[in-house]
DNA sequence: AGAATTTGACCACG
DNA sequence: CGTGGTCAAATTCT
């Protein structure tokens, strides 16, 4: 199938393919009956196809053994990953692309105990996360994750999270994330991941895990605020706590989740909507409000946790949702590759021309 | 009781 | 030296 291939190569032509096919099915959509989300998701699945293709060409250490060795983990062999795999900072979000060059060369030394991690390779996502919808705090990335620090950052009203990896100590996996509340929009959660899972608790292996939820969270910073903001934090978190609270009930009563297509093991009874309250927002420019968002689509694409080859709305938005991930990736490679394979072939494979992404205008895709 | 979270302290980096 | 990231003991949860 790869023909010899580097793992870029391969990687690129699959997202362009992608893209392309994104691209005829808006145009299909667009000249139909289309919903407004319909459209929405796949322009921003285009976008997302696009951007990787095009930061791939930029990548910086494309000639490298140990850059492709990790490339090769995170965009292939690592079908589980619910964790955007690439460490490419497909949202354009500034802190990602800052210390993404030097990144992988520390991925070792963290791992000797340093109290500071390096730079890492690290990609930002932005999740919205809707009250009207209940869900709040980190949504479901597929992984285990607990959280081993709280800080407060100067620049923000709202205290970072720092989790890692659950399989850490077991599996040796330094995946760590960093949860961050936006300032502007307390409803968007910046996700920053570092690093990539080496374990074997995927999303698809793995039961879908659990970070607190809403409600413990908004409790419990409540209880243990620190520092600086406390006023302010209490303020938020108890309005917060409230309506969520208020939505939670609504939701208990009315919405009786799709969790058949879930992996529905442990999963507690006010986190049984995951899929319906958040939107996930790859670049950095694009964002779909949660009333855009079809509650039922979502519903489908949290199934494609455990269902790749799901009819196509559902695999596309578990690609949504996974950002990068395999799963939907290869499902649709070989079909796409044996309807369109002339068209989006060579010429890519040539090109031998320096990209910046922060010179890619998002909007000059649409 | 074991797992997870909280939180103050420590430490590296800029 | 200030800030952010991590550690680890204490605490809370399941």
């Amino acid at each position: 199938m790869e023909g010899g291939w580097s793992w870029e190569q391969q990687t690129l032509m699959s997202e362009l393919i992608e893209g392309m096919e994104f691209a005829k099915q808006l145009r299909v959509h667009l000249g139909s009956t289309s919903s407004v989300e319909t459209s929405d998701a796949l322009v921003q699945r285009i976008l997302s196809s696009y951007e990787k293709a095009l930061l791939i060409l930029k990548w910086p250490g494309s000639g490298s053994t140990t850059v492709r060795a990790q490339q090769a983990n995170i965009g292939a062999a690592a079908p589980n990953c619910g964790v955007p795999e690439s460490p490419i900072s497909i949202n354009g979000s500034p802190k990602s692309s800052d210390d993404f060059d030097g990144g992988f060369k520390d991925n070792l030394d963290h791992q000797e105990n340093s109290k500071k991690r390096k730079t890492q390779p690290r990609w930002t996502d932005k999740v919205r996360v809707s009250f009207e919808s209940g869900l709040e705090g980190p949504h479901e990335d597929g992984f285990s994750w607990r959280k081993y620090g709280q800080k407060d950052i100067l620049a923000a009203k709202y205290p970072r999270s720092y989790y890692r990896c659950t399989y850490r100590n077991t599996q040796n996996c330094w995946a760590t994330k960093q949860v961050q509340r936006s300032d502007e929009d307390p409803t968007i959660f910046e996700v920053t991941y570092r690093g990539t899972h080496t374990c074997s608790h995927g999303q698809s292996t793995q039961s879908v895990p659990q970070p607190p939820s809403p409600e413990k969270q908004e409790k419990r910073l409540n209880h243990h605020n620190s520092n600086n903001n406390k006023n302010y934090q209490q303020q938020q978190q108890q309005q917060q706590q409230q309506q969520s609270q208020d939505i939670l009930s609504n939701l208990r009563k009315g919405l009786s989740v799709n969790t058949n297509g879930l992996d529905n093991r442990e999963l507690e009874p006010p986190f049984t909507f995951p899929s319906s309250s958040f939107g996930y927002m790859r670049t950095g420019d694009h964002c779909f409000p949660p009333s855009m968002l079809d509650e039922n689509t979502f519903l489908g694409f949290c199934s494609t946790y455990t269902a790749p080859s799901t009819p196509e709305s559902n695999y596309f938005l578990c690609q949504m949702n996974s950002f990068g991930d395999a799963q939907g990736f290869e499902a649709s490679l070989p079909d796409l590759l044996s309807g369109n394979n002339s068209s989006a072939n060579s010429p890519i494979l040539n090109m031998d021309f320096s990209l910046d992404p922060a010179e890619i205008d998002p909007d000059f895709l649409l």
